[in-house]
DNA sequence: ACGACGTTAATGTATAGACATATCTGCGGC
DNA sequence: GCCGCAGATATGTCTATACATTAACGTCGT
């Protein structure tokens, strides 16, 4: 039975771990390990490239291959519709339009989506419940100089989000998360006393280049996110 | 020029994109696609085996490839030792140890580390700082079962987190991230308010099955932390 | 009808060979 | 000593071919 590519990316996954090949070590090349795996180099070179996309060997052209010092380590984080997530855990959705309307950004937003002073977007103000209690605050602006259509959308009964995601697909996004208190509208629609700590997360998207939309979702006291691996 | 691998997949993703492959389209097989681009089928499989990984294809066994309905987003998160994440900032890093101590952990965290009752841990409390303002409150459990050497470590120069990362990797990790009140004694070592909402990032490891570490760390007001892709 | 089973069609993986590309190294000239 | 250029070398990619694996499908027997 031959070395699958499986095979091999444990074998040197258990060697680096077993402090066999300590951080930093060059590994013999491509060709010396398919010899010894008894393997064609390709399968050994799909090993090795995958090792490198997760963050545990480091490939340079004629250096070698080499262990990271410190392994670059990332988890993945899925991006979730709110209406899956919340049905996710066995709860009735709800969706809530509060505001809506075709305004310009403030300064901060306006440089963040690279707009330039007279670029319009629409922002759309809702609530979204999980079993009727208040489970995110969303306030979105969407950019109209990038997505027209946007300017004549019934976000009345569901979200933007959905919207978006069945009209335009992204290619870049940037996310951020921090904690805030809660001001008085955000309280208020969540249903919580002003001051609360809240998890928010943000979100801007891109269509080649071209800024799509931003949001900030700020969601339900005692809220938490995972990410794993 | 033949057509690489990265051209097929702009290529596909373009067709994608521009609607010629609408979501739950099935592609034509490696095979038809290998001739239309003049490419061996070798090829065509790992351009649409990596947008396959990136969330956008779906592939299976004799059905064949297809456009996801719902693109499986997510986004990439860079897993920072916090020295490193202070010194990126241009800050001076120094790191104070509050408190450490071997003991029992409370239940629920028992569970999470499949700890038996009697087993130890080690638990070490220390505050991060970045140009003399506090930017981390460091709250972490090390499993003294898994990794006995724990319990000699000297964590009173540095912290426990660059101790481990020099000598333990980790296998697996879990992430998770909320908004919290800053208590009392939080509230001392960030050096601000009791009630404060602050960043929260919990993050338990293990290694090949077996927990090593459970780490709370708190962050100072307004911290953000980022991702992206 | 219906279930067992073999056929078939798609992806998944491996191989040997070739050429491309980056980059390190040493050599030569100044 | 230093700069530039010409190999040498390890990874990066592509090709053609082969076989493995999975799952859908149709056929046969009951």
């Amino acid at each position: 039975m031959p070395a699958s590519f499986r095979d091999i990316k444990s074998d040197v996954m258990a060697r680096i771990i077993g402090g066999d090949w300590p951080p930093g070590t060059l590994l013999p090349t491509e060709a010396d390990l398919a010899d010894e795996f008894g393997a064609a180099r390709a399968t050994v070179n799909r090993a090795l490239r995958e090792l490198a996309e997760e963050g545990v060997l480091d490939r340079k052209r004629k250096s070698g291959t080499r262990v990271r010092q410190a392994p670059l380590r990332h988890a993945k984080l899925d991006i979730t519709v709110t209406r899956q997530e919340v049905e996710a855990r066995g709860a009735v959705y709800k969706y809530a339009l509060v505001d809506s309307r075709i305004t310009t950004p403030p300064d901060g937003l306006r440089a963040r989506l690279s707009l330039s002073p007279e670029g319009k977007v629409r922002r759309v103000i809702a609530v979204h419940y999980a079993d009727g209690i208040p489970f995110q605050y969303e306030d979105r602006w969407i950019n109209l100089a990038t997505l027209p259509a946007a300017a004549d959308a019934d976000f009345s009964g569901s979200g933007p989000n959905e919207w978006l995601i069945s009209t335009i697909p992204y290619t870049d996004m940037e996310l951020s998360f921090s904690a805030i208190a809660a001001d008085d509208a955000v309280a208020e629609h969540l249903d919580c006393p002003a001051g609360t700590a809240l998890f928010q997360m943000e979100r801007t998207t891109w269509y080649d280049g071209a800024a799509v939309t931003f949001v900030r979702m700020t969601f339900q006291p005692g809220y938490r996110k995972s990410a794993s691996s």
